[in-house]
DNA sequence: AGCGTTACGATAACATCGATATCATCAATG
DNA sequence: CATTGATGATATCGATGTTATCGTAACGCT
């Protein structure tokens, strides 16, 4: 699309073979960087190192892409589409609701699934708004907002549930990949994803009432100050109010 | 107090005047570098130009913080420090939810107040962890997670308490920075921050005047329908707690 | 007091990176 | 066929992180 734009820029003298070979180095460019990127890191994406994994030079890149900022937004509009293109989206979704968890589980996938590539995109505050990629993203996240809001369901403004939506979903991102990989509990997803429903929509969350797993970790919680019992047997409590925290 | 160990590492020849003169610089560094930041952003945070900025030259710079990532941390460390000098930390809240509250608010309001020192922290997935800032912010949060199990007000798991805190948080800072100044509505931190509380806590605690033989009289009480613990481990676990309900 | 050790100021240098200049080559057009 | 413009290829520039090197001043020790 912008690719259009480019080309329009200066006269194009190739007619047809001609753009077919530059689409088709930019393509191999692309990948060579999305590669590098997913393997070794972003630090390991520099212009030469693409050039080179690409089999061209680096001012080529520079032809291609303008700059090197030219040539990451290239790659996250190529993740972001490859992505997209192994989902179906459903564009009459029976249940508006049902669409919005399948949509913030879709997107929290995507960062998951590409950690380099979803940093590149949100880490920086200022970045990101701008590239293509995002603005897709952020269409297919408003048309789901306006069904929720067509079908009656939406609890805030269409802005404000859009923000929300993007805010627990990077939020979540960022936060299970900062986590050391033995730490991460995927309530954390489920829990962040319902609390957004349940912001964002009219659906009332399933609240479990107050039981045994949050009097195990009340007790637990209190025990340290405790001189009733031995060392040894608090111990052994303590592991089965872990247990029973757990089984809750 | 690490420093400390550095000094241990090699003799120390200067004695006192030698060791301040050196914190002095050190100071004067990470200020410079600061100020950088904050002023023009990460990318005018060069050796060079901190160096020139603090009247001195990149070799001490090395020499001081070893890496350059040695000095943003020490600059990480001293932003943070700073901001948490100027709020007063409650140590015995009467309401633990409330003080859950103004625990986030702070936690937003440093980001919004300190936009690179924030992206620097916490947009890099990987980083931060390690870092002093990042661990004593986590060291105060852990105490309010803490105080509110003891109340009996906890949902779940502290752990997971910690990391819905700490997800939503970053994605409201995160995404509030990231939005254009016109459209930053107030009610995207409010609304998080309530999700949030709506998550973690329960809207009425558990054990009602927490206290240690409350919280036991609670867990025994619930204890007949578990099926976690063995029959052997239930008997012995429930005389314990009657030992607790009757020394409390 | 004199000596060795150590840290620090200052400059230069090296490797790498983003970005550009330059030139030869090759394909397509009129 | 001559011209034009894009591309492969190499060299280069400025900037950056990092290290080496040297001179000097301060400190502890004999």
């Amino acid at each position: 699309m912008s690719e259009g734009a480019k080309n329009g820029a200066f006269p194009v003298a190739a007619s047809e073979p001609g753009a077919d070979a530059r689409e088709v180095t930019r393509q191999r460019v692309v990948e060579a960087a999305a590669d590098l990127l997913a393997r070794e890191g972003r630090d390991a994406v520099t212009t030469r190192a693409v050039a080179a994994a690409a089999g061209t030079q680096p001012p080529a890149i520079y032809r291609l892409f303008g700059d090197k900022d030219g040539l990451l937004e290239a790659v996250l509009e190529h993740g972001h589409a490859t992505f997209l293109a192994t989902k179906h989206r459903d564009t009459h979704p029976e249940d508006p609701v049902e669409d919005l968890r399948t949509g913030w589980d879709l997107a929290v996938e995507f960062g998951l699934a590409n950690p380099e590539l979803y940093a590149l995109m949100y880490s920086d505050p200022q970045r990101g708004t701008a590239s293509a990629a995002f603005q897709a993203g952020m269409q297919i996240l408003l048309g789901r907002i306006r069904r929720l809001a067509a079908g009656g369901w939406l609890r805030v403004d269409e802005k404000l549930a859009a923000a929300l939506i993007h805010a627990t979903a990077r939020g979540a991102v960022l936060t299970w990949l900062s986590l050391p990989e033995d730490q991460r509990d995927p309530a954390l997803l489920t829990t962040l994803r319902e609390s957004m429903v349940a912001a964002v929509t009219h659906e009332q969350p399933v609240v479990q009432d107050a039981g045994l797993a949050d009097a195990a970790r009340t007790l637990q919680a209190l025990l340290p100050g405790q001189t009733t019992l031995s060392g040894a047997e608090q111990h052994l409590l303590s592991e089965w109010l872990d247990r029973l925290a757990a089984d809750g």
